[in-house]
DNA sequence: GCTTTTATTTTCAATGATTATAAATAAGCG
DNA sequence: CGCTTATTTATAATCATTGAAAATAAAAGC
């Protein structure tokens, strides 16, 4: 890993990441906090907060910008779409690729110079929709 | 309107409505609350929110699930997306029509009930654009 | 118009997520 | 090993939002 624009690998920025790498879901940084606490207890919330801004910044992480009402953390930093359940909040990726024409069509009409997109599908997951029977 | 599902039409609620109906903007609670005090001062802020869920609830609006730090209101309550100024925070409907065809396209391949989506653009706002020369 | 019912408002405190601060610690360099 | 300073810890603070209790006022009936 390239940590070389002055920062360094502590023990604690190494286990968030090995732990959020580890999990499939995007979980969010009180559950990383649990999470990491197993190897690291006296490891401390502002220290998880404080290091997946760094690790984002640094591209070895993403944070999803929210449409619940807390972020989440998402192990794999590439551009993805994500689907969440209206029911339970659960988050998974959506098993689609990034529509990149969006941008282009969109940009025929504003004046903003777009530089990204965020998609977002909403549904019940199949867990939740067993109950809407 | 319908406010006969034992809804009242308080003067408050009326107030913080014409507000938001009357900007093409996406403000948050906190400048609602600023807006409608100038014509009820000694409005409370939790007025502002209980009245912002209800409304939303009634469709007369739609509360935007953020991708900022916090929630912003959208005056009309049809779905359409939205571009936001990175710099800036500004937020802007965007110039494009609903892509329908993306929630088929993600419902081949998941098991989730889709019922709907979000999509936002992120770029440079015309004003911000100007400082990056 | 006056009563009554109860949704709603106000005031104020509480919560929950996140961020800031200061002192202590430790990564990575020579 | 010793130094520099990024980082951590512990704790307090902030910010947006929500909850609770008492007071107020819509709307419905008389």
């Amino acid at each position: 890993m390239l940590k070389k624009q002055n920062h360094r690998m502590t023990r604690q920025r190494k286990v968030i990441l090995e732990e959020l790498k580890k999990v499939k879901t995007h979980p969010g940084a009180d559950e990383i906090y649990a999470m990491v606490r197993k190897r690291i207890p006296r490891i401390s919330l502002g220290t998880v907060y404080r290091n997946l801004v760094v690790l984002s910044e640094l591209k070895e992480i993403q944070t999803i910008e929210h449409v619940g009402t807390l972020k989440r953390f998402d192990g794999t930093p590439e551009n993805h779409y994500h689907i969440r359940c209206v029911k339970c909040g659960r988050l998974d990726d959506a098993p689609m690729e990034i529509e990149t024409y969006l941008e282009k069509k969109v940009r025929r009409y504003t004046d903003y110079a777009v530089v990204g997109h965020r998609l977002e599908f909403i549904g019940h997951c199949s867990e939740c929709a067993k109950g809407c029977l």
